[in-house]
DNA sequence: CGTTCGGTTGACCATTTGGTCAAAAACAAT
DNA sequence: ATTGTTTTTGACCAAATGGTCAACCGAACG
């Protein structure tokens, strides 16, 4: 047995020890695309959501497809009527949240005033962590355990729009309208600065003790922090 | 079976779904604080380490006993002899890590030069996302899954020594010597981002491309970061 | 040399867990 | 109502996994 899991391309095993294995009924099914029924389309909504709930919480070996189906209102043979398997779950929710996640970042506007963008940028992901904070951790469990199921996406969609945007960035830096910073690092900032505020909320809570309101607070705070950084 | 795991004291079962069981064998031995002989203090070392490997890849619950066994060389009868349990490898491990995890601050002297010190913190956390990045990542999947191992330290050892520290950098602050922000925030600010370099580690390099050294290239970035946040 | 005791392990066990399946409901179409 | 299709589930199953235990090994000590 492997103890150090190579890297995956797309879609890993190893992490479960499963073995994939043809499915045979309803997966012709589920195939399709597009739900076909509106009870369909309802019930994968309903999983997905409870699926949320329950990975975000336990990672996704910690959840059990009995935790899933409680939180559903399903039988447990229900669920993989709607889903091939536990991993298409997590599959599933991960690849809907990479699209949420990323566009904040696509709104960055070339056109617009660069100091104005990069606080506008920083501010919808800080509202991002704070109204989606299961999707920030769900995400982190994924990319701290080395981003089994997302290596993919993090190399292409991902790397594609932040070089992209890097480039704008740089632009506005090499014309002196903000201070002069690495785009990327700047970037990976704003992500380390507005998530952390999500996934470490018990350790931030723990520590500010009662009666505080993180997120009121990271908004004043970090604002000041981008303003001073970026001022050129 | 409840979905919604409710948050423990110290150490909960809640999360593995076990019960309490009186441990009887080596158990009695194991409760020696100090281990006897050298091939113990070995032998614990030696499960320790790869149980760090194995839990900082994998999470508390991807993690199984016959990883770390393999890893470390031993038999699992064999970690059960050194440990009571897997529980008790990893909350041997979370507090053994804790206190290294904040020598840095404590080092952080109220004597100093304010910026100084406050940047010398920042680059001696980054020193150890580069240099003990699988402790931080076994740290970040326990706090991001609810810290249910370490809530009590959480709310009692690191926060006394953080209002201890913001205390002082209040009064930097008071002072006019740094800029006059959330002491907390800032040692937040701290932790997101150096630690994000160390947990998001496939992100970033998957988001940079090849040819980079991340560390390197952060070291710089976050210099200049604090630099201009702290100027008074 | 034999006993003792720390250390080690093969075989085993109970439970958990992802997944299957045949049959029953529920629902639609004719 | 009758027939066909989709949805639901109780009962199972095989593999994985945390943990136990009795027996075994090896070296120190009398």
């Amino acid at each position: 047995m492997p103890v150090q899991t190579p890297l995956p391309k797309v879609s890993s095993y190893a992490e479960t020890g499963l073995v994939p294995r043809r499915a045979k009924g309803s997966d012709r099914r589920m195939r399709q695309q597009k739900p076909r029924t509106r009870i369909q389309r309802q019930n994968r909504e309903t999983i997905l959501e409870a699926a949320l709930e329950v990975f975000s919480q336990h990672g996704f070996r910690g959840a059990t497809l009995d935790m899933i189906a409680a939180q559903a209102g399903l039988s447990k043979p229900n669920l993989l009527y709607y889903f091939a398997s536990k991993e298409a779950i997590h599959v599933s929710l991960l690849s809907q949240l990479m699209d949420t996640w990323l566009d904040p970042l696509r709104a960055l506007d070339a056109q617009g005033d660069p100091v104005a963008e990069l606080r506008a940028y920083m501010r919808r992901k800080l509202e991002l962590s704070r109204d989606f904070s299961r999707e920030s951790r769900l995400f982190a469990n994924e990319i701290v355990q080395g981003a089994p199921h997302m290596q993919a996406a993090l190399a292409t969609d991902l790397k594609t729009l932040v070089d992209e945007k890097s480039t704008v960035i740089r632009g506005w830096a090499a014309a002196g309208r903000i201070a002069d910073v690495d785009p990327h690092h700047l970037i990976f900032s704003i992500w380390a600065l507005t998530q952390h505020y999500a996934d470490f909320d018990v350790q931030i809570r723990a520590v500010l003790g009662e009666g505080r309101d993180p997120m009121a607070e990271a908004e004043r705070f970090l604002d000041t922090l981008f303003t001073r950084l970026l001022a050129p």
